[in-house]
DNA sequence: GACCCACCGACAGGTTGTCGGTGGGTCTAA
DNA sequence: TTAGACCCACCGACAACCTGTCGGTGGGTC
């Protein structure tokens, strides 16, 4: 029995399960096969709908990124919060959680994901390097900063929080504690900011029980 | 008419092709077909020398890491060269030329090739990270660093200079410069070296005609 | 009752990896 | 010096996938 859903409707079906799909098993591995048979419908509705496998990758690489954009964006454009801790929040926040679940998150790391994942970093990078660049230039005019080249500092500290906090798996506790510090330290010292500002705006936030949006 | 070879005669043979056709169309969109055709062996030679196709792009990942890792670890072990330049000169190394030619290098990038940058990179990183560590526990001792983390300091320096310096397709020589600056005046804050420092060591090393190798 | 568009599924043309068999080169023994 | 045995690089047909195409169909709406 033929079933008929809108093509927004449609759409979106395909995308969750090729999400979930790519996610298991990679996007090389998961085929459009595996797709249409999950959700049970016939070759020519997913290429009525996407143009070719890739299409959908994009897509989903769109979905889940805008998300995390619109939040990092939301979190830097308040201006009631510190701008130490709307650095760290933002930063935060695109690193803990990218939009989906955490399964989700931890099985875009495996090789077989390499497509996905570039293809996300590049995204998020484009999205939110501009906007961190700006929360520079606002602690370069407070006094906050001092850096002359505020575009590259977003640049590499997200490229760096980007791919260092990518393959925890068999990470102890300590290494982690370790990384962390480190990547803070480094952050103050390309931005020019006072030794431990920023490590003590991130403690305020974890203070308050709301660490993220 | 039959031509045997040696194995390794044969595997090389395989992995130069190989070699030549993923960078000139992408590791997706080369197939093994592509490569039996163009060096005239049969389907079954290729596949007695290697279980699969993933196993020549490792071979391949391996070859051009190999040797660029070799003569980074020579330059930062002779120490009849300055500390700075040494740091310099190993970072620069590995940034312009990866190994193989120019050509190949370029197509590396594009997103058919996201699976051998990633492989790449993660044995480039993997390679290099712990003897720049060692450069800067070096540089800690006689005064030249002010580095509470060494290891995560080389790694967010050469994470960094290898995504940065990847994407140069398109760029102006002005914004080459401008960028080439920010990294290196970033390098110095991160490892607490003298403002001006690392600059004055790589114009040296412009002003001896052999900056490489 | 006509029209639109989501849906269908067979099919073409490509892919990777397998497997039983073959023959060139070498080593040994008569 | 020659005959034979053996190894292993080589072969190519084949199975089992894959992606993307296309002419046709029917449910819902106007």
């Amino acid at each position: 029995m033929r079933v008929v859903k809108t093509a927004e409707e449609r759409k979106n079906e395909i995308l969750d399960v090729a999400e979930q799909l790519f996610a298991e098993k990679g996007f090389d591995n998961a085929s459009t096969n595996d797709i249409i048979n999950r959700i049970g419908i016939a070759r020519g509705t997913l290429y009525h709908h996407f143009a070719s496998k890739e299409e959908i990758l994009d897509a989903i690489v769109d979905r889940m990124t805008r998300q995390s954009i619109s939040r990092a964006a939301a979190i830097i454009a308040d201006k009631s919060i510190p701008l130490l801790q709307r650095l760290s929040s933002a930063v935060i926040s695109l690193n803990i959680n990218t939009g989906a679940g955490v399964e989700v998150f931890e099985q875009i790391h495996r090789p077989q994901n390499a497509l996905l994942h570039q293809k996300m970093q590049e995204r998020l990078m484009r999205g939110v390097v501009p906007l961190i660049a700006k929360l520079i230039e606002e602690g370069n005019a407070d006094g906050t900063f001092d850096s002359a080249y505020p575009d590259e500092a977003a640049e590499m500290i997200m490229t760096y929080a980007n791919v260092a906090f990518d393959a925890l798996a068999g990470i102890t506790p300590e290494q982690m504690e370790r990384k962390s510090r480190a990547f803070i330290c480094h952050t103050e010292r390309i931005l020019g900011a006072e030794k431990g500002s920023l490590d003590a705006a991130i403690m305020k936030i974890f203070e308050n029980n709301s660490p993220l949006q």
